[in-house]
DNA sequence: CGCTAACATCTGGACTGACCAGATTGGAAG
DNA sequence: CTTCCAATCTGGTCAGTCCAGATGTTAGCG
């Protein structure tokens, strides 16, 4: 009944919403199956997720405790995927973070992409135009376009990264890309993007990519803003 | 008789070394579990965490497959942890990444550290001198003194990313103080970091930061080519 | 009353065997 | 050679059991 996935979705939210504490003890294997009406093996293997995300430390027979801080940036995906909401705090650093990235990478994409890069960045644009109407297309192809600047700076351990920033964000852009308006202006700055990166002219490049992701960052304040700040958890 | 995470240390070598390429279908749970002495229940744990960070996908009625490119962060830190060689390749990638955050840290820190951010790396400093002999604390400092760089700079997700960059390298920073020479060195450079830091001149901190950093780099260049190169996997 | 030692209970770790239903595959029928 | 169907394989899930160390409670002693 309850894939692991699911159960996962069901116990982050409860333990996060009771509040336990830092190095706080959590309900016990048995009692988490008993109230999710699994078994006991799939809340083991949920934990064991849990805990590769250092989101709860397990203590051979003694309990399972709340960690400090010490989570993993993929328990912040994993808050997104299931619909944690974040604190207003975290979202900014969130935006920050991956404006420091992004920005560096489109530095190094400058300097070292190649043909095949510009080819892949230019084929993203090109299809564009033709899905306006198509909020889910529009967020896939905005990542594709962001994670191949990244993608064209040579370096895979950046572009897992921004990759894991873009799962992060998932569900902001399907928002923003609502309005075809917005997709809109979005390929027209990357379009100035694309042009500066093929010059290899990095101030430029560097310029407008900064302007495009300020725009995207403050319509997520105002999205955060505008609803219902509902109940944040400090992450 | 087989910790999860022992399993976990045993399977992800095995599934490497064998050469399953991206999409190829893994053996089966109970194959895995025979082969490793362990129960279908381990096996299913362990397959949980590969999951969660990426390195896998399981297919419900179908099978195992290896992912293509998509894999977490977390997954060389995982490498890191259970010993398995990265290529020379994502070790400079991790370098460069790392040091870019760094440098970004600092600049935000210069901005926004509080007195306390200050006390904090300079009891760490002050015990450096009595742990000489000691690589392990030396490592430790290390890790406090650079994570304490970032948490000056109040934002909880580049702190995140920098601590997963240091539990990343944590055995090459236990090989690199094992010269106590390089301990007091490091000394004199985090010293002058720090004074830069606290007078909040961003320019000059940057400056040394990035020449601390490449230093060390460097070494692990050295490193690398200085022992033999192993079997390394494309991460 | 306070402290300690012994005991009953709880907890995570691990294993076994079984059942389910969809995916896969190999062989029989056309 | 193609089509189709049944045996087999695979991951998903569950119930029950055993183990041993951690925990908490209680009884006894000073």
């Amino acid at each position: 009944m309850a894939e692991t996935h699911v159960l996962v979705a069901e116990i982050v939210p409860f333990l996060l919403s009771r509040g336990y504490g830092p190095n706080e003890r959590a309900p016990s294997e048995r009692e988490l199956a008993e109230r999710f009406g699994a078994s006991r093996t799939q809340v083991r293997e949920a934990l064991s997720v849990l805990e590769a995300l250092r989101l709860i430390e397990r203590r051979p027979k003694s309990g399972i405790y709340m960690t400090t801080e010490s989570a993993s940036i993929e328990a912040l995906r994993l808050y997104a995927e299931i619909g944690v909401p974040l604190s207003g705090d975290i979202v900014g650093e969130i935006v920050e973070v991956r404006r420091i990235q992004e920005i560096e990478a489109i530095r190094l994409a400058c300097r070292r992409h190649r043909q095949e890069n510009v080819d892949a960045l230019r084929a993203c644009l090109d299809e564009w135009t033709y899905v306006l109407e198509e909020p889910g297309r529009l967020a896939e192809l905005d990542r594709r376009f962001h994670t191949g600047i990244v993608r064209a700076a040579q370096n895979s351990v950046l572009l897992r990264l921004v990759d894991l920033f873009y799962r992060m964000t998932e569900r902001r852009r399907l928002f923003y890309f609502g309005d075809p308006e917005r997709a809109r202006q979005s390929l027209r700055e990357h379009e100035e993007i694309l042009t500066a990166l093929t010059e290899r002219d990095e101030e430029r490049a560097v310029r407008l990519l900064d302007k495009h992701l300020s725009s995207a960052g403050r319509y997520w304040d105002y999205l955060l803003n505008g609803s219902p700040p509902a109940q944040t958890h400090p992450a």
